[in-house]
RNA sequence: GCGCCCUUAGCUCAGUCGGAUAGAGCAACAGCCUUCUAAGCUGUGGGUCGGUGGUUCGAGUCCACCAGGGCGCGCCA
């Protein structure tokens, strides 16, 4: 239908010409026109047999794709404020951020995992202060929390007990020496720097634990305050500036909704709207301090000049109204080179008893990423995360997720592969192990598959690395996790045909042929639930206990 | 007020590049265990794809407007 305009000729007569033509190849066993122009193809079940043996040859690398041919990308994710432990908005960020990276790795990219530590701004500065607090407590200052609280700058924040480690820690290594005579507060001056560092290491360190116990690993922490430290601030807005896309004005006040302290202030603005932004936005803050945005265009910048024409961010859907603004920032400083594409994860809603857990970040009532992973386990966080669209909001119910049932898509996908893997355990009794090895099955041959249900299996098989493009291009992971549920669905249907037939049981006593032909489809079957678990980061399981 | 995201079966959600009669699970109803795990499988019923226009041979999918929900809206990050 697409080519009959340019054939002039109609769709129906064209699909006829098509269908004369496709069914002299030898792997169609029938072609017909239909409706108004469609060719429908039934392949000859040879075909379909013969991508197994390509499966139980490639293993787990079934799928891999050349189609980033090797080009470089950078995802950036979870990117979380050093200030606290992750909780279960980053763990959303961080499971498809890390399964996005896998994903794109298989696709052919040679991809750079990322985390952009923000650990120069004002929020690191409020945690050295509560970490600062902490240690005087440990200290055994007579200071109340109330007088503390007015001696800070925007006020007291980070009330959380984790940081009474930190704050111990410190008086380990300097006593009393950071603090005035009788545990008061000292000048900044005397504490500011060591504590801030020591807090934002700590923090680190806490992160970068809770993100192993989700088993993510990333490349590169990238440090705000060394781009600043660097310099590479400075830089990014020279750069702009040469090109002409900076200059001193004032904004007018958001329409509709003017905040009540607004005044007209000349600032230092970036030309946004050249980009395609709404409005320019700015850099300095009125005390000559740089905007996190300007920081965050040095970021971009570094990135850009590491040599990745393609960048990727996950961030949470609160950061939604940056994305132009970030996207224009990255056009104008590559010169249209490089392109910043922006997941956003909406907010996951955790239900317990079928009640949603109410969180509170100033009651200290938020669920981790820790909580969460010791409640489900990490497996089934990182597969339930990737059960819906980041874009769509999700309810994680804790109840559900640890269910045995198909309702619970984790368990009803490892309960596929648990099968493939006791199968096959029953037939190296029988065979022995050598003669199942899956390069001795890519050898059998295959014709015995011939049933509707061994077919509609390897047609699903057939169509992983086609879903692992697909899923790549769209930056969808979580289509990985729903082709899974197809195919397990496949495979249980398959398996349960054999409960009425015995004919189509994998095992069959006395017929060595059929048997291996079907051992092979299972080997095959769990070869690519292995490979989509291992995107996910997910470990499959040789059994159900 | 403005911007972005979402709206598909009673509930929770898929739906590939715009393609034929829109698919799963749960819930409801009816079935399947002398058998490689019944933790599963089969079948039935259930739809104005939020609404109205438009583009197209063809729209859940693209465009415009409207409604409802979420997120955000100068010197927070």
């Amino acid at each position: 239908m697409v080519a009959a305009k340019p054939a002039r000729q109609a769709p129906a007569k064209l699909a006829s010409a098509l269908v004369a033509l496709l069914i002299e190849a030898p792997e169609i066993a029938a072609a017909e026109p239909a409706g108004p122009g469609f060719v429908n193809l039934r392949l000859h079940p040879q075909a379909w047999r013969a991508v197994l043996p390509g499966i139980l040859r490639a293993g787990i690398g079934y799928g891999d794709s050349a189609l980033g041919a090797g080009a470089a990308v950078n995802v950036e994710y979870v990117s979380a404020n050093p200030t606290g432990p992750l909780h279960i908005g980053h763990c959303r960020g961080a499971v498809v951020g890390d399964a996005l990276a896998a994903l794109l790795a298989k696709a052919g990219f040679a991809v750079t995992r990322e985390y952009y530590m923000n650990d120069a701004g004002a929020q690191v500065a409020a945690l050295a202060w509560a970490v600062y607090w902490r240690y005087l407590q440990v200290l055994g200052t007579a200071l109340t929390e109330e007088d503390y609280g007015a001696l800070v700058p925007g006020g007291l924040q980070y009330r959380g007990e984790y940081l009474i480690p930190v704050a111990e820690a410190l008086a380990g290594e300097h006593g009393a020496a950071l603090a005035a005579p009788g545990a008061g507060p000292a000048d900044p001056a005397l504490w500011f720097a060591t504590v801030r560092a020591a807090a934002v290491a700590a923090m680190t360190a806490a992160i970068r634990e809770d993100l192993a116990l989700l088993g993510v690993h990333q490349d590169v922490f990238a440090s705000e305050q060394a781009l600043v430290e660097h310099g590479a601030v400075d830089r990014a807005i020279a750069d702009l500036s040469e090109r002409g896309l900076i200059y001193e004005g004032v904004l007018e006040p958001p329409k509709g909704k003017t905040p009540e302290d607004w005044e007209p202030r000349a600032q230092t603005l970036f030309r946004a709207t050249a980009f395609g932004d709404d409005v320019d936005r700015p850099l300095r803050k009125s005390d000559g301090s740089n905007t996190y945005f300007a920081n965050d265009i040095a970021y971009h910048a570094d990135k850009i000049a590491r040599g990745f024409p393609t960048l990727i961010d996950v961030w949470g859907a609160d950061h939604g109204g940056y994305v132009s603004r970030m996207k224009a920032a990255v056009a104008a400083i590559s010169g249209g080179a490089a392109g910043l594409e922006v997941v956003l994860c909406q907010i996951v809603h955790v239900l317990k008893d079928g009640q949603p857990v109410r969180m509170s970040k100033r009651a200290g009532t938020y669920v981790t990423l820790r909580d969460l992973i010791d409640w489900v386990g990490r497996d089934v966080v990182r597969f339930i995360m990737l059960t819906r669209k980041s874009d769509a909001q999700m309810e994680f119910d804790l109840d559900q997720a640890v269910a045995q049932t198909r309702e619970n898509p984790v368990f009803y996908v490892q309960y596929a592969h648990a099968r493939c893997r006791s199968v096959l355990r029953a037939g190296a009794e029988a065979y022995g192990a050598a003669a199942l090895a899956e390069a001795a099955l890519a050898e059998m041959p295959l014709d015995s598959l011939a049933a509707e249900a061994e077919l509609a299996l390897i047609r699903r098989l057939a169509a992983w690395p086609r879903a692992v493009e697909a899923a790549a291009l769209a930056r969808e992971p979580h289509r990985i996790a729903f082709f899974l549920y197809d195919l397990a669905a496949d495979f249980h249907m398959l398996w349960n045909k054999g409960r009425d037939e015995s004919t189509l049981r994998f095992l069959q006593a006395d017929r060595a042929r059929e048997t291996h032909a079907r051992l092979a489809l299972v080997a095959a079957t769990a070869v690519v639930i292995r490979s989509g678990l291992a995107l996910m980061g997910v470990t499959p399981v040789e059994e159900m206990r």
